[in-house]
DNA sequence: GGCCTGTATCGACAAATGTCGAGACAAGGT
DNA sequence: ACCTTGTCTCGACATTTGTCGATACAGGCC
């Protein structure tokens, strides 16, 4: 729980150094937000990650259980649930156990941040 | 040039798939597509390609030669090249030559769309 | 309590990735 | 023609990553 305190991503901060609004296009990305940025990326850059992002957040409620998930997928479980550890240590996505089932769901803000980098904005070159 | 056209993706292309404005919280991406969109998202999973995108991106005229992108980093020339075609092959960017220099310019549909994809647009869960 | 189902962790392994040095190719200056 | 400079390609290597089976933990049901 400590360690994975450590590890968790508060994408949510980087709004402070990156600033809200200010696009790569701006101005370089300084290096030390570069490293926090291109690991939500990477979580991202796999195509079952971004098949259980976009899973978990198309479902009813915006939240979905593993047992949901799995079935998608040609994988073995422990597979799946890897890759739901790496979207977890990314501050993409949330889980919560309630019972006998795993429920989770995205974190919009993570994803609201990166299409905000990403967004070109019109602003510069043209 | 031939063998360069089947890697090359086309990001634009998936606007016909995915759909302008369907982000990934309104319906799960088909396995395809994911594909496609992971490489792309993957290319800009790493610090260093990150910030080679922004730095291409905000430099003076929206383009930048190799020598103004090896100065900002602690790596080879080959290890620049290296990223540089990664994140040409995923579409992100494209590269020019003019004379001595090899200028590269950043596809701004590609990163739209990424952007596109990641916006949450509030139409769903709340 | 004991079992069964759902999920996570562990250890292992093949494949992909990031990095480098050496060398090749391209373009310009002498 | 030659050499210098800028960029890319080619092998090689250590590290990381995706995947699995086996196993452990959590919680409900008999």
């Amino acid at each position: 729980m400590s360690k994975q305190g450590q590890e968790l991503i508060e994408l949510t901060q980087l709004s402070a150094v990156v600033g809200c609004g200010s696009p790569l296009v701006r101005e370089p990305i300084p290096a030390e937000d570069a490293v926090e940025l291109a690991r939500a990326f990477k979580a991202l850059g796999d195509p079952v990650r971004l098949r259980l992002v976009s899973l978990i957040a198309s479902h009813d409620g915006g939240e979905a259980c593993v047992c949901d998930l799995t079935a998608d997928f040609d994988l073995s479980g422990p597979t799946i649930s890897h890759h739901l550890k790496v979207l977890r240590g990314a501050g993409l996505i949330t889980g919560e156990r309630r019972g006998t089932w795993v429920y989770y769901r995205v974190e919009p803000s993570a994803l609201a941040r990166l299409s905000d980098v990403l967004a070109m904005e019109q602003g510069v070159g043209a």
